[in-house]
DNA sequence: CTGAAAGCGCTAACAG
DNA sequence: CTGTTAGCGCTTTCAG
């Protein structure tokens, strides 16, 4: 009987030990499943991102699961390796399984929203993080994007850059197009005239080493870099050493976010902190808020985290 | 009624199309729980891994997972943070969940096997891969360790090195056990001494830094370092350039399996490449077969995956 | 061909 | 204080 186990005030104490003695001799192990169906609530909440192999992701998971193990709740993680069509998919898993509540960064693909609608219209409260879906009303933890990539462009302009190239992300994130927006308010502010040729999409390793080969190829060579990631960064650092150019003395760059990398590369990258455990933890605070407490109105929130640059010997010129 | 939206042959044409056109208009999602507790099985597979934010770890998820989702199993997983305890809680969460078999890669602290047999007492197929339980009767995917690290170790050796030092793991580890085998292999094969000074348990970044700072402070200096990890090789790199030493001149560098991160440094790290992902398709294929199949006679499989040592300029003198 | 009922494991509510 | 029952949503079996 489940009232002994529960250690349930109205129980003799005997009945107790008795039902106790016998269930661990049993190795009796609560059914979690049938927990579940009579509770309709399954203590399971689901994430869904991009791409766990990316440390920005795996940091900002570790927070979550941090928390929810903490809370007694089972996380369930879903990749879409950037596609649309599994972000679907795994919409569709998580609702069936009846997760209490989902954590969300969108694929690059991701323009309609259609799957986060019906999650919603079933009862599930949604957190995003980092990759926002524009126009669905929920909680979101954000970074502060748009004055991070200010700062670090601003970095690059006071070091005595003068033409800066941008590795944007693709514009459909809502993340690439802050930081291409705290880009521009840099240059602007700084009376820097803003040029189209340097101001390219590319936002992987590979991307980034053959535009920056074409950039040199066309003489179209910059003296600074903000790029979208560290990868991006890394990327176009290594075909602007192999081509002779020196880091910083007559190129700088600056990454953004992929932790670790920074302090492995020569020399090490400049880059802007993402905190991402703490991305992680303040996003999962949030979700089991909205999961626990029961209030009838729901006024979504918006947390937004500060990024930090770090300045490193890629931008470092004395 | 189930059985027409199954496509039931005993069903009348008209009534599947009507239940059907029900079904979605009232936006019917099967509830997962209700059919795991009906069939007690819940098509979900467990993950128990040390930590999520390493490249090899995430990589093998990622093949797991792309194996999982084409079966339409759902994945849960675990991290111990390298916690025994930790570890133990888990497997009492899969056990609860009923999953329906676990892919496992113990802690560094575990060295109690109980809470592995109560999950095969429960009935859940184990599959351990890289960091193996030992004693344990389950199927295994190991990397061939000792081989690799021989290999690595022949290569340093052939490329002139006569003081090799060995960063190794914890020996709690069969991994780390079998790469100090291998590295003791090569060097007696060569007829080189096996000098305990150069055998040193350091298996993270830091730990490598002050490791390397010591040997260097105490005169012991090696011409060679064959180390468990990419982390650790590179940790151990970035302390021997900062002293003034030239890599691969004076000191040549093998990691081990980290994946990405050996293109980055510089110069590039030689290291071994450990296929992750095809370690985790391997496994989870191994795992379904024995969830689908009813054989009854329980023999374990093992499958030994090839790394490859891949030369890159840490080890590279012409 | 289709409706009804039983039961997966659990707990809250209700009798005793 | 303790035993019994209903029902969570599903499918399989058995009647109709």
């Amino acid at each position: 009987m489940s009232r002994a186990l529960k250690d349930h005030p109205d129980i003799n104490t005997d009945t107790k030990k008795a039902v106790n003695e016998l269930a661990s001799k049993l190795k009796y192990q609560p059914n979690a499943v049938a927990l579940s169906l009579k509770n309709s609530r399954s203590n399971t909440i689901g994430i869904m991102i991009p791409e766990i192999v990316h440390y920005f992701f795996s940091s900002v998971i570790s927070g979550i699961e941090d928390v929810a193990s903490q809370k007694g709740y089972t996380v369930i993680i879903c990749q879409s390796n950037e596609k649309f069509a599994r972000e679907v998919s795994n919409a569709k898993t998580l609702l069936s399984h009846r997760v209490d509540g989902i954590l969300i960064s969108i694929s690059k693909e991701t323009n309609s929203f259609d799957h986060f609608v019906n999650l919603q219209e079933g009862g599930i409260p949604l957190v995003f993080f980092d990759r926002i879906a524009p126009g669905i009303s929920a909680d979101l933890v954000i970074t502060d994007d748009i004055d991070a990539s200010y700062n670090a462009t601003r970095h690059l302009i006071e070091t005595g850059c003068k033409r800066i190239a941008h590795f944007a992300g693709p514009q459909g994130l809502v993340i690439s197009r802050d930081r291409l927006q705290g880009y521009l308010n840099a240059l602007t502010e700084a009376g820097l005239p803003i040029d189209k040729r340097l101001i390219i999409e590319a936002d992987t390793f590979e991307k980034a080493r053959n535009t920056v080969g074409h950039m040199l190829d066309a003489g179209n060579v910059p003296d600074g870099i903000f790029a979208v990631n560290d990868m991006t960064a890394i990327g176009a650092m290594q075909t602007i050493q192999k081509r002779g150019y020196k880091i910083p003395d007559q190129i700088s760059i600056v990454g953004f976010s992929d932790g670790y990398l920074s302090g492995i590369t020569d020399p090490h990258l400049s880059s802007v902190d993402q905190h991402g455990y703490e991305m992680g933890t303040t996003a999962a605070e949030m979700l089991f808020h909205r999961i626990l407490s029961d209030e009838d109105e729901y006024v979504p929130e918006v947390k937004v985290l500060r990024a930090d640059l770090i300045v490193r010997g890629s931008s470092e010129k004395e």
